[in-house]
DNA sequence: GTCTATAGTCGGATAGAC
DNA sequence: GTCTATCCGACTATAGAC
C-alpha cells in the first residue's frame, strides 16, 4: 500500500470512529494526513469509499492479531479434543483479547466497530466476515465441548457473547470503567488486573459447565 | 415538561445516538418532531443545549427504571447483611438489566451513551453521576460481601464491570449478537435465554467467590 | 410562544493546472 | 499522481412577523 493511502486510512479510522461517517469531514481527514482533499476522491472514490476501505483495513489488521490464537484453536479442534485443552486455549484467546481491548492501538478500531453496530452499514458485513464471526464460532464450539454438549447450539453462542462482553466492556465503556475504578488510564498493570479477573470468572463458569456434564 | 419539549428530546436522542452530535441535523430533528427548527433555539438555546438536555433526560429515565432494584439493595446493605441476600438482590439487578438492555425502548439511549464513551463530553458526567456510577458501586459492594472481603476494592470494581459487560454486549454489539446467534431480533424469548445464561454465569462466579472465602 | 425568511458558514465533489 | 480553485448544497443561528 502507498504511504499516502496508509496515512489516509489511519487518520480516517480515527476520525470516523470519533465522529461517525456523517460527522467526520474529508477536509479534516485530508489535512491531518497532510494531503489534499481531492486525493481521497482519487484514491478511494470519495468519502464512502474511504469509509469502506477503513472497515476492511480494520478487519484485516485484527485478523492478523488474533489469527495465531485462532489457528491454535483450529488445531485443537482437529486433533484430539478434550475439555482440558479447550479450557487452556480459551484462556489464551481471552487473554489475548484483553490485551487487544485494553491497548491504545485498538482504541480507534473499537470506536469504529462499535459505531457500526449502532447503525450497521455495508461495512459491518466486512467486519463480521473478517474475524469476529470466526472467533465467536470457535469460542462457542469450545464451550459445547467443555460442557460435553449439555449446552445447546444457541445457548453456547449466547454464552460466548457473554464471555466476550466481560472484556469488551473495558473498551466500549472505557470512560465508565475509568470513573468506576478511579484509574487514570489503562496500561499493563491494569490489563493484568483485568486479565486475572476474567480468567477467574472463566474458570468458575467452566467448572460449573464441567460439573453439570458429569452429573 | 411541555409536549413539544418532550417530543424534541425523544427525537433528538434518536438522531444524536445514530449520527452523533455533529452528524445529526437540527433541521431533521425539528422536522421529525413536527416543529420549526427555531423552536430548538427557543427551548434549549441551540444544538448543544439540546444535546445536554438529551443526556439529562436519559439519565433521569434510566434512574427511574433501575431505582426500585437499587433501593432494595440499599435496604439490604443497611439491614442484616449476608451473602445469600446479596446474591439474590444481584440476581434481581442483573435480571432487570437484561430486560433494559434487550428491550427496544432503550436502544436509542444505549446508542447515545455508547457514543459518549467514544469521545466523552460534558454530557458524560451527567450520565455517570445519574445512575451508572451508583449502580456499579452497589454491585461492587455486594461482590465484596459475597467474597467476605477476599476481593479487594479495585478487584471488586473490576469484577463488577465484567459482570455488567456480559449483558451490555447484547446492546452494544447487537448486530454481532444477532449475526452470531442467527436471531432476527431480540424479544422476550431471546431475553429469557440471555437471562438464564447470565444467571448461570453469576452463580458460577458467586460460588467460586464464596468457596474461596471459606477456605 | 410559534413559525418564516434569510444570513453566513462549511461540507463534498469536481474541473483543470502542473 | 498531486494539488488548487471553485461550485453548489446543507447546515446552524437569528431577526422579525404573527
Amino acid at each position: 500500500m502507498k504511504p499516502t493511502d496508509s496515512r489516509l486510512l489511519d487518520v480516517a479510522i480515527d476520525h470516523f470512529g470519533r465522529k461517525g461517517l456523517e460527522g467526520a469531514s474529508t477536509r479534516a481527514i485530508a489535512a491531518d494526513a497532510g494531503t489534499p482533499m481531492s486525493s481521497i476522491t482519487y484514491h478511494f472514490g470519495g468519502k464512502s469509499g474511504l469509509y469502506l476501505a477503513a472497515a476492511e483495513h480494520i478487519s484485516a489488521t485484527l485478523g492478523e492479531r488474533l489469527r495465531p490464537a485462532l489457528e491454535r484453536v483450529a488445531e485443537i479442534c482437529a486433533g484430539g479434543i478434550n475439555a482440558g485443552t479447550a479450557r487452556a486455549s480459551l484462556h489464551t484467546i481471552f487473554g489475548r483479547m484483553v490485551e487487544i481491548m485494553v491497548g491504545d492501538e485498538t482504541a480507534a478500531f473499537a470506536r469504529f466497530i462499535v459505531r457500526e453496530q449502532a447503525e450497521p452499514t455495508e461495512a459491518f458485513d466486512r467486519l463480521y466476515a473478517g474475524i469476529m464471526g470466526q472467533m465467536l464460532q470457535r469460542v462457542a464450539a469450545m464451550l459445547r465441548l467443555i460442557s460435553a454438549d449439555t449446552l445447546g447450539e444457541t445457548d453456547s453462542r449466547v454464552r460466548a457473547m457473554t464471555l466476550v462482553g466481560q472484556i469488551l466492556v473495558f473498551r466500549v465503556a472505557r470512560a465508565t470503567a475509568l470513573a468506576a475504578t478511579g484509574w487514570n488510564d489503562m496500561g499493563e498493570s491494569e490489563a493484568a488486573i483485568i486479565k486475572h479477573a476474567v480468567a477467574d470468572n472463566l474458570d468458575a463458569i467452566f467448572d460449573r459447565l464441567e460439573a453439570r456434564s458429569s452429573k
